[in-house]
DNA sequence: ACACCACTAAACAGGA
DNA sequence: TTCCTGTTTAGTGGTG
């Protein structure tokens, strides 16, 4: 899902791959961040200097990671911002809506939010004291958070709507007799489809498995995975083919955690007809997210949005918006399956598929050797990435804390 | 290639 | 009559 996940930025402009480092990218130019170049570079030096391994600190590869850390540091355009659950600058945020889209000025306001009509009607119907509200107040509580539908076609109201309508989990309530004011029906979430949407809710944008198919753990796993392969006389698919199964492989993986979420925590598992439209609560989400499917149950928004800005919940740390990475890099360690939990599947014909006698021919040391530089190139990418927001935290945390002080 | 999903656009009806 | 709300259908694009 490319998830991108999810409920999404706009999609139209989006590119897996392109996503993160877009994201990241937008970080270095949200202005209050003027050391952000000089911090990235230090950094990425320091982790190839950390490596204990000979076979990656040969320098050979490592241009490629300065290729990556330079792209990433010029950035491109109107694509999906930083992470809507993670909030650098950390102060005005509203209990909802990622802080990137609460200032108008900021280019990102312009992007398109990276939630699905159906969460963003979760999260303005959550956001209300009596968790009911009209469709008015729906399309005000987004206009607030999410400065982009000002400037957007008017379309978007008719799929708020259509999403209210079709989604079931949306409930219609009817106003009581003796209010005075206003038309239209009162609209309120199935509490049988919550734990569904916020477990969808957490799950946007970015612990989606595809950044999970970026991860370090991933990539090492893979590595592994292949090294194993090679000692068993298999041919390994090239690392490319690796790593794009890891992208089939989220989703392979969620397929049946999502059916043991519906078991067990949606009553919805239905044979209802229309069971196709609860998007947000049983298909999608719960498919897309479904490294995420055996974390508990939440009973609040709340909590979800432990995963999001701390600001408004007193808390600051900036680094929270990434902890949702880490603990699906957890997953993968965790996963029974083995290191990756990716099994590796026949290729195409031309794949051998086991078969007794066959001989299957090894790929030569220097191949292996190619891969695995590649692969460590990718590591070392993704350290850096790391360690160059690791220091863009700490530093906007210090001008935020400078800023405070006076 | 196919199915599914999210999104968009549009038409329509009913009510304020 | 106009605008808003709610429903429904159809089409498109992305993803697995």
């Amino acid at each position: 899902m490319g998830p991108v996940i999810g409920m999404t930025p706009d999609k139209r402009a989006e590119t897996p791959g392109a996503e993160k480092v877009a994201g990241l990218s937008q970080i270095y130019k949200m202005g209050s961040l003027p050391e952000a170049g000089d911090a990235a570079r230090p950094k990425a030096t320091l982790v190839g200097s950390e490596s204990a391994d000979d076979e990656l600190t040969n320098l050979n590869w490592l241009h490629e990671s300065s290729n990556l850390l330079t792209n990433l540091r010029l950035g491109s355009e109107g694509l999906p911002m930083v992470s809507p659950l993670y909030d650098i600058e950390g102060d005005e945020m509203p209990s909802f809506g990622p802080a990137c889209y609460q200032n108008p000025e900021k280019k990102s306001a312009t992007s398109k939010p990276p939630y699905s009509f159906s969460l963003l009607i979760y999260m303005a119907i959550e956001h209300s004291p009596n968790k009911c509200l009209p469709v008015k107040e729906i399309y005000s509580w987004i206009l607030d958070r999410f400065p982009y539908f000002a400037t957007a076609p008017t379309g978007w109201k008719n799929s708020v709507r259509h999403n209210l309508s079709l989604n079931k989990c949306f409930q219609k309530v009817e106003r009581s007799h003796g209010k005075v004011n206003g038309k239209g029906s009162l609209w309120c979430v199935d509490p049988e489809y919550k734990p569904n949407l916020m477990q969808a809710l957490k799950k946007q944008p970015f612990s989606s498995p595809q950044s999970a198919a970026l991860s370090p753990h991933y990539l090492s796993s893979v590595l592994k995975q292949r090294q194993v392969q090679t000692l068993q006389g298999e041919k390994p698919l090239p690392l490319k083919t690796s790593l794009q199964k890891k992208r089939s492989y989220g989703s392979a993986f969620s397929a049946p955690s999502a059916v043991r979420l519906q078991e067990s925590q949606s009553p919805t598992a239905s044979v209802d007809p229309k069971a196709d439209h609860n998007y947000s609560a049983n298909s999608v989400a719960a498919q897309r997210c479904a490294s995420r499917a055996s974390m508990s149950s939440l009973s609040s928004v709340d909590e979800v949005y432990e995963f999001i800005p701390k600001s408004s919940h007193g808390g600051s740390d900036g680094s929270e918006g990434f902890h949702s990475e880490e603990e699906t890099d957890a997953e993968y360690e965790e996963d029974p399956l083995g290191d990756s939990g990716y099994a590796p599947q026949p290729h195409g014909d031309s794949t051998p598929k086991g078969q007794p006698g066959q001989k299957i021919p090894k790929p030569s040391c220097q191949e292996i050797d190619e891969e695995l530089k590649e692969a460590a190139g990718s590591l070392l990418h993704l350290a850096g990435i790391r360690t160059c927001l690791g220091s863009l935290i700490s530093t906007a945390k210090a001008q935020s804390q400078k800023h405070r002080e006076k």
